[in-house]
DNA sequence: ATAACTGCAAACGGTTTGCAAGTCT
DNA sequence: AGACTTGCAAACCGTTTGCAGTTAT
């Protein structure tokens, strides 16, 4: 199903970060760093919660975690690299990535706006098949 | 253009929140709460910053306002009500609208995914015709 | 009189940072 | 030794809230 999470490899796998990279796959779908640090200290009592969101940041940053743009901005995914968007069930939180991806043509964009676009983020806001 | 920006009909008009109003029509493209409490300040100079954003949400609930996804969650831009996406300038930060929309269709999703999508988000970033 | 509104300041929640102590090589 | 990592606590930043005073109806 999903690759296990790495960090990169000039960082060192303490037994915290390996406590923080256990949480998260354990988590079905999205995930706050409050939940996680609480789902670590459980092997690992000790654990700040500096530590989760320096870890996250390590994750972040090599593409396995992305932090969902809700107005909160407290909600974490893991995520694999490459284009690809989320399905957030508004019902139980749960988030499912998918491929499919029709965001607007960069040459449409280009002819109608003159705009050169770049990236872009695209979330789905509904229902889950669990919580149909 | 784009048209006035105007308040729920139950709500005050009051000075302080003709001063954000104006603020926010004065604005290109995306702004902050605290960009507009600056600049409402030059006009009514004993605003306080509670004020501007008890105004924004009063927009944001009548659908005139929104808050973009970013990670900070801390960027409004105005926009009309009805269906459309933002294309935000990396460069400049203004915020243009299209009516261009891509987002998977609810169907394929269904079919893909069994999720019954409800909204969506998009935002595309990229460089403006002017930044370009 | 009553309800809406304001400014101020304090509180809040999530995140980041400074730092001294600890750990690995 | 030297670089990396950690936990703690304090700082930070954008935002929200409690409240007493003000304004409009």
């Amino acid at each position: 199903m999903t690759a296990n999470l790495s960090l990169p490899a000039d960082v060192r796998l303490t037994p915290q970060r390996a406590a923080v990279l256990a949480a998260i796959e354990s988590e079905p779908g999205a995930f706050t760093a409050v939940a996680i640090y609480d789902r670590s200290r459980k092997t690992s009592p000790t654990l700040g919660l500096a530590t989760v969101y320096r870890t996250l940041e390590l994750l972040r940053a090599a593409g396995s975690v992305r932090a969902l743009g809700g107005a909160d901005g407290a909600v974490y995914v893991r995520c694999h690299p490459g284009h690809h968007h989320h399905l957030v069930c508004v019902s139980c939180g749960s988030v499912e990535e998918t491929e499919l991806c029709g965001a607007p043509a960069p040459a449409v964009l280009k002819r109608r706006h003159g705009f050169r676009a770049e990236s872009h983020e695209l979330d789905v806001y509904g229902t889950c098949a669990r919580c149909a």
